[in-house]
DNA sequence: CCTCGATGATTGACGTATTCAAGTAACGAG
DNA sequence: CTCGTTACTTGAATACGTCAATCATCGAGG
């Protein structure tokens, strides 16, 4: 028995990089999952993304803020969903604002890649219903 | 009351719904905070992984795995690296192999690095110790 | 009205990351 | 020594990302 209080409080440190690291695993591990769910799709990640936003239209400055990112880069993504037949530019009132709505297909696609999203790959599967509950707690503590 | 038995068993697909939510936005969280920790260091958020990866020296194709991408990647990386003064190429036994290994430069910049990323940003600080180490046991599962 | 500043989207220049296919150099087994 | 394999490089294509500049529109104050 050497001192096992002493480790505990020694540890703690390193506890807590190890702690960071595991959780930028969890996230890169995330992202890859989310990634290949939007490959099934057809879409990239950044498209992904937009395409679950839009279930209710907005404009692009709002799809920018949402994906936290400059507004020229929307322009192109916008171009590209276009081209893919997802989603539609509509003008509003306000003639410089411009609303992305999915488009039929948009819709469909959308509902499916969230559902599946939902199903979580990963995660879900590897917790019983109390570790979900736990977990849920302390992510929102994360996100706070 | 309504039944509120069958409000948390029929809940329970949605609550799933929602903790993979929870996940991707801890995740983009996470990535958010790390490129930010990179840019710091004048590196962007690949570059900065390539440099904490490379407390060892590594073959291009190790990085290539670690990064899991294609192994052509690697090749601009590490010119960008080079450029930058952080890494150099040593050539091993094998001819065809090269070895990234960082710079005297390139190791203090990990290390300043590595400390502000194990110091969590976001993360640690919002968990007391207790939540801490029930988060690190729910990762370990989700990684498993 | 009408001008003028603010706002929303677009464009263009530039850099990084990513993949795939093709190429080069070196190794090692037969 | 030859030939297949391995490790890295190259080149072309696309997506993202930033920033600075432009364009159209709006709305408010003369």
């Amino acid at each position: 028995m050497k001192y096992l209080g002493g480790v505990s409080s020694t540890s703690s440190l390193s506890e807590a990089r190890d702690l960071s690291r595991q959780l930028l695993r969890v996230a890169e591990r995330a992202r890859t999952d989310f990634a290949g769910l939007a490959a099934e799709s057809g879409l990239t990640p950044v498209q992904a993304r937009a395409v679950l936003w839009l279930e209710q239209p907005s404009t692009m400055s709002g799809l920018a803020e949402h994906l936290a990112c400059d507004a020229s880069n929307i322009t192109g993504l916008a171009d590209r969903l276009t081209d893919a037949g997802l989603v539609e530019r509509v003008t509003g009132a306000d003639r410089r604002v411009k609303f992305l709505q999915l488009t039929g297909r948009g819709t469909l696609l959308r509902t499916g890649l969230a559902s599946r999203v939902a199903r979580g790959s990963t995660v879900t599967a590897k917790l019983n219903p109390t570790e979900r509950r736990q977990l849920a707690t302390l992510l929102d503590k994360l996100l706070a």
